[in-house]
DNA sequence: TGAAATGTTGGGGCG
DNA sequence: ACGCCCCAACATTTC
């Protein structure tokens, strides 16, 4: 019998999960989390995450009938003191793929075999492995159609979900209890966005079965429309590992309604493999987090304007879909994802700001905050990723508003100063007639703000401002 | 995974 | 009856 340290890290569940999977198959397991403030410099955790995080430890150390092992440091001096200490043969890790993640855990590989430990690192998070998937003549994909339907499709196709381990014999150990990891806020801020979600691998699957019953069907335009329930919502729960892509990939699938809606299905597993893009890009990419992709945008004329991003933090634009999406992030942790492109369009374009600024907000309040999906998706949005939306597709948030939240049903639910306005002027209280806006209790600058800014003059201000780097 | 400007077409009102 | 204008409605181009 071997004695292996499993270490979970992106990866909290006991299902389908091969490193750990690997290691009760051949040995006594000592289950460790390690929370890791040391290394992560720029990126570390978010305050939404961490408490995320915090909820999640608990069940997983239920799962594991309280035996994981929580510490708080850095994993390299701990695992090599743990290994001694227990004389532990070997360490097992599912691989993370974040820039930081990468140079820690090869540091620490080599720390442990030169100890005489060995090492073993398995694929838990992705469907396809970056250095797996590349271009004919050998180059990294930088078009998200070709990596996904050329790269992906055409490789091996994902594995089955492995099951969970049984009878696993735990080596016991000390660690610290959850709570002294110190995840959750001092001021209580966190429990009336915990109301909005259950966390843990039980609650991913549960999300993931109720999604398949009765948010497929319809996904490929439901998906667009705030206020229904076509998204799968499981990103939290990806980004953590309480739920493995491979499980949500095959499950997929396998579901009744896959066959009945082939477009839904394909359109939803498109996603994840936009999440394959993201990670892919990150790893080929490392510099991403801190550069712009295209370079030309080194040159672009961003504005400061502290008072315009605390308006647009708080939801106090003035503009009804933007603040609804705004504040849907504050109060519950997550954003609809055709919200988010709507606010960070306006951000980045309508209000000229950097897109990093936009990034550390969502990388601190959103509790799937993502180092490859955030950066990824913000360049996108900005016009300097990979593939990215083109410098001119500007959106408007009060068409988009009209076209995506018609009856208002999402602005009403997170905007509620002006629900007393009809469908026809609530995308756009500024424009309603004065009568209509008394008869709904609003003045404006009052109640709610009037607009921050002028849709068509900043709208063509942006487009000066891309003329000027465009070369 | 846009929006606005510009171009085209066809039906209806009207002199 | 006919031509002219207006303007939706749709298509194409441009940013």
């Amino acid at each position: 019998m071997k004695k292996i340290i499993h270490w979970f890290r992106q990866d909290l569940r006991v299902s389908d999960n091969p490193a750990l999977y690997e290691a009760t198959r051949n040995g006594q397991v000592m289950p460790v989390y390690i929370l890791d403030d040391e290394n992560a410099g720029a990126n570390k955790m978010g305050a939404a995450s961490r408490v995320w995080l915090h909820h999640s430890l608990e069940s997983l150390n239920k799962s594991l009938d309280n035996n994981l092992a929580v510490f708080k440091g850095n994993p390299c001096e701990l695992l090599s003191k743990l290994a001694k200490d227990h004389e532990i043969d070997a360490v097992h890790w599912n691989r993370c793929y974040e820039p930081w993640r990468i140079a820690r855990d090869k540091a620490i590989k080599e720390q442990l075999k030169e100890q005489g430990v060995d090492v073993q690192s398995f694929n838990g998070s992705l469907l396809w492995e970056p250095w797996d998937i590349s271009k004919q003549d050998g180059g990294a994909y930088k078009v998200f159609t070709p990596f996904y339907r050329k790269g992906c499709l055409q490789s091996t196709s994902p594995r089955e979900p492995l099951p969970a381990p049984e009878n696993m014999e735990y080596i016991k150990n000390g660690g610290i209890p959850i709570a002294e990891l110190g995840l959750l806020p001092e001021i209580d801020w966190n429990s009336s966005m915990e109301k909005h979600w259950s966390f843990g691998e039980q609650a991913a699957q549960k999300r993931l079965d109720d999604f398949l019953e009765e948010g497929l069907k319809g996904y490929k335009e439901g998906r667009n429309f705030p206020s229904q329930n076509n998204v799968s919502r499981l990103s939290p729960y990806l980004h953590f590992g309480e739920i493995s892509p491979h499980q949500v990939w095959c499950a997929a699938i396998n579901s009744a309604l896959a066959k009945k809606s082939e477009n839904d299905l394909d359109c939803f597993q498109s996603e994840l493999g936009w999440r394959e893009f993201s990670y892919h890009l990150l790893y080929h990419f490392p510099d991403l987090p801190e550069k712009n992709m295209n370079e030309k945008f080194d040159a672009f004329p961003w504005v400061k304007n502290d008072s315009a991003v605390e308006a647009w933090q708080k939801g106090q634009t003035g503009f009804p879909l933007i603040d609804a999406g705004m504040r849907e992030l504050w109060q519950t942790g997550y954003m609809h994802n055709r919200v988010r492109m709507v606010v960070a369009s306006f951000l980045v374009k309508n209000l000229l700001i950097h897109w990093k600024e936009g990034e550390r907000w969502f990388w601190d309040c959103l509790l799937d905050a993502d180092l490859a999906n955030n950066i990824m998706s913000w360049q996108w949005v900005a016009g300097c990723g990979a593939d990215a939306a083109p410098y001119f597709r500007i959106f408007n948030p009060i068409t988009q508003s009209q076209r995506f939240d018609p009856e208002g049903t999402y602005i009403r639910k997170f905007v509620p100063e002006i629900k007393g306005l009809p469908d026809k002027h609530i995308h756009a209280p500024w424009d309603a007639p004065k009568e209509i806006l008394e008869k709904a209790g609003i003045t404006l600058g009052q109640d709610y703000p009037k607009p921050i800014t002028d849709i068509k003059a900043s709208r063509e201000r942006a487009l000066e401002a891309y003329n000027e780097i465009k070369g």
